[in-house]
DNA sequence: GGACAATGTCATGCT
DNA sequence: CTAGCATGACATTGT
C-alpha cells in the first residue's frame, strides 16, 4: 500500500510538472503532508523522486516572491544560489558538491568575452554581465545571448547562468528546448537532482562506461539531468556517454597536483589568463569531470569502496588518487574558498584517507604475499639480517634464523611461542616484523656483545681452530654457553639456539645425531638463554613499575598538598565568615528590646536561623550549668560501671 | 677490598 | 607432560 501510494505520489508529481510546464502552477505539497516530509527537507538528500519538484518552493524560500514560476533563468539564478549556499555550508565536499562549486564559479569568474567558441560561450554566459544584469535589468545582451543560445543549444551552460533578469528570447529558446527534447530542463538547476544523479553515477563508479561522465565535452546537461525518472539516468548516460569517448582519452592528459590546482586556480579562471583562458574553459569543463573519472578509476581498484570514497572530502579524494590519474581538473574549477572550506573540513576526512589508504596497503599486501598469516615469528624476525654463511653445516631450516642485533629488543614471549606450522617454509614466513609493538612495555635493552656476534659456524676447537685475530677476539668476547657449545661441536649459535621454534628446535635435535652431552647442553643453552631474556624482561617490568610508582606518589604529593593548601583556605574563609556573622549579630541583638524595653545583652543572648528561614533570639546556655551536668552524668556512668 | 649496579643463572610456580 | 614465562634469590662481573 505504501509502495502504490508512492507511486501515485510520484504520478503526480510528474503530472504537477508537466502542468508547471503548460502554465498551471499546482502545489502538491498539500496533497502529500503526511507521507512525505517537507520539501525543503527533501530537497537536501537524493531520496526520491519527489525531490524533483522544488521550483516554487525555492522562489519562495529563496526570496524568489513574484516572479513566474516558469522563468529558468531564476530556476538557475536559485539554483545557483543555493549551490554556493551548499560549497559554504556542507560539511564535507561530496562529488556533486564540487560541481556545484564548479557551476558558481562559472558565474562569478568568466569575463565579458563574446567569443563564438563553446568555451567562450559558457565564460560569456556566466560572467559578471550576469550580476550586472541582474542588478540593473538587462536588455544590452539580449541579442548576443540570444544567438548564443540558439547556437548552443545543447549548452546548459551556456543557458543556465543567466542573470535574474529575464530574457525573454533565452526563454522562449528554452521553453522550445523544453518542449522538444527536455520537458524537465528546469529540473536541471536542482541540486537535489545533480546529487541524486551524481550520486547515482558515484555508486556505479565502477562501471566503465560511466567513466566517461567527467570527460564530455558537449555533453547535453539538459538532456542529461532531464531525464523524467531517475532509474534511467544510468541508461541515458550509458548512450551519451558512448559517443564520446574520443573525447575523453583527450580530456585526461594532464597531471597536476591538488596544491596546483588551488594556487593556479585563480589565475587560470582569472580575466588576466588572456589566450589561455578562452582555450581552457572548455577544457576546465573537461577537467572538472575528469575527477569524476578519478573517482572511477580509484572504484576501478576498489569497487566496493567507490561510494566510500565519494563520501570522502574531495581534496582528500584528490590526494588519495593523485598517483592514479590526473587532478589538472581543479585548476581553475573550484575556487579558494571553497577549497579553503575543504581544508577546515578536519582531519576526519584524513582519517578517513588514512584508512582507505591502509586498507589500500592491506590489500597490496594480501595480493602480492601472504606470508605473515602461517609465519612462525621469532626473535630475529624484527631484524632481518642476512642469515650466516655458515649455513653450509646447517639444515636448510636452520638458515632462517637472523643474528639478533638488539639483544632483548622487540622480545615478545606472545610472538615468539608462536610456533610455525612448517619448519620448510621458516626460511619464507619469518618476516621481519617490528615485535616491539606487540608488548605494552617497552623491552629495550641492549643485548651483550656475545650476543650480537653472528655465530655463524661454530666448529670444534680441536679441529678448526681460528687462525686469525678475530677468532681470538671473538674467545675473549664469547660466553660460557658459547665456548661450551663450540667445545660440544656444537654448528649452532646461542642465538640460534635460543630463538629457534620448538619444533626446529626438535628437529635440529633428531636430525644431527648429537650425544646426549650435547643434546643437554643445547637444553641448557636454550634454557638460559631463555631465562636470560626474561630475567631482563622481568627487571625492566620492575623497573617501569618502580618508575610508574614514583611517580604516582609524586602525583599523591602534589595532590595532598593541594588538598591542605584548600583546606586551610576553606578554614580562613570559614573564620571570617564567622566573625562577619559574630558581628552582625551583635549588632542585630544590640538593636533588639526586652518585654521591659531594656536592650539586649549580646553576651546573653544569640541569633539562631531556622530551617525554614526564621531569626530566633535565644539566650546562651550557661558554660557551667552544662558543665555541671555532663559532670553528673559522668559520674552517674562511672559508678554503673563499677 | 668493599659497595654497588648490572647482568647471568637457578629454582620455582604458573599457564 | 613439556615448553615457556615470570620472578625471587643468588652468583658473577665490572666500576
Amino acid at each position: 500500500m505504501q509502495i502504490a501510494k508512492k507511486y501515485l505520489t510520484e504520478g503526480l508529481i510528474q503530472l504537477t510538472i508537466l502542468l508547471s510546464l503548460v502554465g498551471v502552477r499546482v502545489d502538491i505539497d498539500s496533497y502529500l503532508t503526511g507521507y512525505y516530509p517537507p520539501l525543503a527537507e527533501i530537497n537536501l538528500g537524493p531520496s526520491s523522486a519527489y525531490t524533483q519538484t522544488p521550483f516554487h518552493v525555492l522562489r519562495e524560500t529563496l526570496d524568489g516572491y513574484g516572479v513566474h514560476p516558469k522563468c529558468p533563468e531564476l530556476d538557475y539564478f536559485f539554483a545557483s544560489r543555493r549551490l554556493l549556499d551548499e560549497v559554504r555550508t556542507l560539511g564535507s565536499p561530496r562529488f556533486h558538491t564540487q560541481l556545484n562549486a564548479w557551476l558558481v564559479h562559472q558565474v562569478s569568474s568568466a569575463g565579458p568575452s563574446t567569443t563564438s567558441t563553446t568555451s567562450s560561450d559558457h565564460d560569456t554566459s556566466a560572467g559578471p554581465e550576469s550580476t550586472e544584469d541582474e542588478a540593473g535589468g538587462a536588455g544590452e545582451h539580449l541579442p548576443v545571448r540570444g544567438q548564443e543560445v540558439h547556437r548552443q543549444p545543447n549548452s546548459e551552460l551556456g543557458q543556465g547562468p543567466c542573470g535574474a533578469g529575464a530574457f525573454l528570447s533565452e526563454e522562449e529558446a528554452q521553453i522550445k528546448e523544453e518542449e522538444e527534447a527536455v520537458p524537465l530542463a528546469q529540473l536541471a538547476h536542482s541540486s537535489t537532482l545533480e546529487q541524486e544523479s551524481l550520486l547515482e553515477g558515484i555508486g556505479t563508479l565502477s562501471e566503465p562506461v560511466l567513466h566517461h561522465v567527467a570527460p564530455a565535452t558537449d555533453i547535453d546537461w539538459n538532456n542529461l539531468l532531464s531525464v523524467p525518472d531517475l532509474d534511467d539516468l544510468d541508461s541515458l548516460v550509458t548512450g551519451r556517454l558512448s559517443e564520446l569517448d574520443s573525447d575523453i582519452n583527450g580530456a585526461i592528459s594532464q597531471d597536476v597536483s591538488l596544491h596546483d590546482a588551488m594556487v593556479t586556480g585563480g589565475g587560470a579562471f582569472g580575466p588576466a589568463s588572456g589566450t589561455a583562458a578562452s582555450g581552457t574553459v572548455g577544457q576546465q569543463r573537461r577537467t572538472l569531470l575528469r575527477l569524476e573519472s578519478t573517482n572511477s578509476s580509484l572504484s576501478d581498484h576498489l569497487p566496493g569502496m567507490a561510494v566510500g570514497l565519494a563520501a570522502l572530502p574531495f581534496a582528500s579524494v584528490c590526494n588519495l588518487t593523485g598517483n592514479m590519474t590526473s587532478q589538472s581538473g581543479l585548476d581553475g574549477c573550484l575556487d579558494e574558498a571553497v577549497f579553503d572550506q575543504i581544508n577546515q573540513l578536519g582531519l576526519e576526512s584524513l582519517d578517513a584517507i588514512d584508512d582507505h589508504l591502509n586498507y589500500l596497503d592491506c590489500l597490496d599486501s594480501q595480493a602480492f604475499e601472504d606470508l605473515d598469516s602461517d609465519s612462525g615469528l621469532s626473535l630475529e624476525s624484527s631484524y632481518g639480517c642476512p642469515v650466516s654463511p655458515g649455513s653450509s653445516e646447517m639444515s636448510s631450516s636452520s638458515s632462517s634464523y637472523y643474528e639478533e642485533e638488539g639483544g632483548a629488543t622487540g622480545y615478545s614471549s606472545e610472538v615468539d611461542s608462536k610456533p610455525p606450522k612448517s619448519i620448510i617454509d621458516h626460511s619464507t614466513t619469518w618476516q621481519p616484523v617490528d615485535l616491539s609493538e606487540s608488548v605494552w612495555h617497552d623491552h629495550s635493552y641492549t643485548s651483550p656483545p656475545v650476543l650480537s656476534k653472528p655465530f655463524l659456524r661454530l666448529p670444534c676447537k680441536t679441529e678448526e681452530p681460528e687462525e686469525d685475530g678475530g677468532a681470538q677476539l671473538d674467545d675473549r668476547e664469547l660466553s660460557r654457553d658459547e665456548m661450551r657449545a663450540r667445545a660440544m661441536c656444537i654448528p649452532f649459535s646461542v642465538l640460534q639456539i635460543v630463538n629457534m621454534p620448538v619444533e626446529e628446535f626438535m628437529e635440529v635435535l633428531d636430525s644431527h645425531s648429537f650425544s646426549p652431552e650435547q643434546v643437554t647442553l643445547l637444553r641448557d643453552i636454550r634454557r638460559r638463554g631463555k631465562n636470560k631474556l626474561a630475567a631482563q624482561n622481568c627487571r625492566k617490568r620492575k623497573l617501569d613499575a618502580i618508575t610508574g610508582l614514583q611517580e604516582e606518589v609524586e602525583r599523591l604529593h602534589a595532590q595532598r598538598e593541594r588538598l591542605l593548601r584548600e583546606k586551610r583556605l576553606t578554614a580562613k574563609t570559614m573564620g571570617a565568615v564567622a566573625h562577619q556573622f559574630k558581628q552582625l549579630s551583635r549588632d542585630v541583638l544590640s538593636r533588639l528590646r526586652d518585654a521591659s524595653g531594656r536592650p539586649l545583652n549580646p553576651d546573653r543572648f544569640t541569633l539562631q536561623c531556622g530551617a525554614n528561614g526564621r531569626v530566633v533570639v535565644q539566650p546562651v546556655r550557661q558554660p557551667s550549668v552544662s558543665t555541671s551536668a555532663g559532670k553528673k552524668t559522668d559520674k552517674r556512668k562511672k559508678e554503673k560501671k563499677q
